[in-house]
DNA sequence: GCCTTGTTCAACCAGATGGTTGACAACCTC
DNA sequence: GAGGTTGTCAACCATCTGGTTGAACAAGGC
């Protein structure tokens, strides 16, 4: 799993770590700070952080003692661009796919053998 | 890892699984199919298809010995939303940020005490 | 009924992941 | 410099993951 896009999706698989790209897309958090709601200790909010720092998903700098952490949000773009261009080319296919059977269903009703009354039909 | 937004990051955590959706963007798969052009065993991809299918990206049915594989592409829309919402978050606090930095700047160059001539800054 | 094709289940293994606790580094304050 | 805050590193542990192999199951074809 080396490459960033696997990581930002594993980053993302987990809800701890989604709770904390929330929390900092509305400001910036030290770690005692984001570690507080959560019910673990603070090395595992630090090993959290990690896995998101690596991603790419966020930064840390030094401030006193402190070690502000600050979202990176141009990574979702990453996501996103994936994402988007699959969908689109899933729903072309299935738009086609709609495409020819609606086809079919007009021969059919246009018909040849089939004796269903055109109306009832939902 | 229980709920279905998890399941759905980290199916597409990995890159093999990745190429899977992508392919299935095209078309339905047999499972043979869509193992051929990786070098793993057979079971490995039913695994991984297994995967996919608990997140709800894929779905099989069964057709004579086969259980061609069909891409939900729906699923999408669940990481999306969830993506943009916060990216939109994000991007409006930066903007806000952008502001008063600007507003800062504005005032120190009409500026009180300051003595650096207005028009060299960058 | 039996063989072939397609797929999954079971048991196992190495390595990653998410958690713990204890030590310690870096920095402010007194 | 002693002492409190803030955070990381190291070692350990249980569980999950992605792979393997071998056996079993399901549905036609003959």
């Amino acid at each position: 799993m080396t490459d960033q896009l696997s990581r930002v999706f594993a980053a993302l698989a987990d809800p701890t770590r989604r709770d904390m790209v929330a929390r900092l897309t509305e400001a910036d958090h030290t770690v005692n700070d984001l570690a507080a709601p959560y019910d673990v200790s603070l090395q595992a909010v630090s090993k959290h952080l990690k896995v998101l720092e690596d991603a790419g998903l966020v930064s840390r700098t030094r401030e006193a003692q402190r070690r502000p952490v600050h979202l990176e949000a141009e990574v979702f773009d990453l996501m996103t661009k994936w994402i988007e261009r699959y969908r689109r080319q899933a729903e072309e296919r299935f738009a086609a796919l709609d495409a020819v059977l609606a086809r079919m269903q007009d021969e059919e009703s246009a018909g040849t053998t089939t004796q269903h009354p055109e109306g009832t039909a939902s």
